[in-house]
DNA sequence: ATGGCAGTGCCTCACTGA
């Protein structure tokens, strides 16, 4: 069983991306960020993933924000939003999947250190530390996957020089992803590789994937329960390589259930 | 030294992203 994340700011312009994704890879549940359209674009979607055997379900807005699931199997169990967070913005669908809890995240970007939306990002990242707290209480198996804007450490970025301090790499970002894991959450993609220079995010400017020049800022934190189970988490570029890309690409990782 | 790309919608500019 596959289960992956990514970000594919727009879901209207990489549609075709997505679909030849799944098709190619088999993966049986996608979470995806950044869809960028308003709930009313539901019945089109849900009819376009059917056609290849995806069920697809979604929390949106327009032009901002929208969170989704695509799953080959049963979604169950559908939660909208942190219960209990009066937002409007639309970061948060959470699912059963094959007995496995998926939460797929849009984490807040922060803009600049000190601004209000760093501010919320702060305030954001406290609510959903108590959200992933309660799940774990009732779900063993449980993977929160998303866009975190969070890059853990100095090696998950190109050039530490440019970016330690910087929002994504700011210490109390850093410190709201540790309290993740401090949950008893692993990361994922490091349990199986400790290799540098491996990103999930490139600008689009400055031919920055060309140059290898990205943030790892794409994750899967997962139970113990789950990375017993797991064979391997890697990172997918071939997307980031096609016509009018996605900046990020996706994040995969392959259980044995 | 600067800004450089991409998507959306109040659409020929502003806003947001990371």
């Amino acid at each position: 069983m596959q289960i992956a994340t990514w970000n594919v700011n727009s879901l209207k312009v990489r549609l075709p991306h997505v679909l030849d994704w799944l098709q190619t890879t088999g993966c049986d549940v996608l979470g995806l960020q950044e869809l960028k359209l308003d709930n009313d674009a539901n019945a089109k979607l849900v009819e376009e993933f059917k056609n290849i055997g995806y069920q697809f379900v979604y929390n949106g807005q327009k032009t901002y924000n929208g969170v989704a699931f695509i799953s080959k199997h049963p979604i169950e169990d559908i939660t909208l939003d942190i219960p209990g967070y009066d937002d409007i913005q639309k970061r948060v669908i959470a699912a059963t999947v094959n007995g496995v809890r998926v939460i797929c995240t849009y984490f807040v970007n922060g803009e600049s250190i000190g601004s209000e939306k760093y501010q919320y990002k702060l305030e954001w990242l406290s609510k959903l530390h108590g959200y992933v707290s309660s799940q774990l209480q009732s779900h063993k198996r449980l993977i929160l996957l998303g866009d975190y804007n969070i890059a853990p450490e100095p090696r998950d970025t190109y050039d530490p020089a440019i970016w330690e301090g910087q929002v994504l790499c700011s210490e109390p970002e850093r410190e709201a992803f540790q309290k993740l894991i401090a949950l008893g959450l692993i990361d994922s993609f490091r349990h199986f590789n400790q290799e540098d220079r491996q990103y999930t995010w490139w600008d689009y400017r400055n031919l920055a994937f060309r140059r290898k020049q990205g943030l790892r800022i794409d994750h899967l934190l997962v139970t113990p329960d789950i990375i017993n189970v797991a064979s391997s988490c890697v990172v997918d570029t071939a997307p980031r390589k096609l016509e009018r890309p996605s900046d990020h690409a996706p994040v995969v990782i392959t259980l044995n259930i």
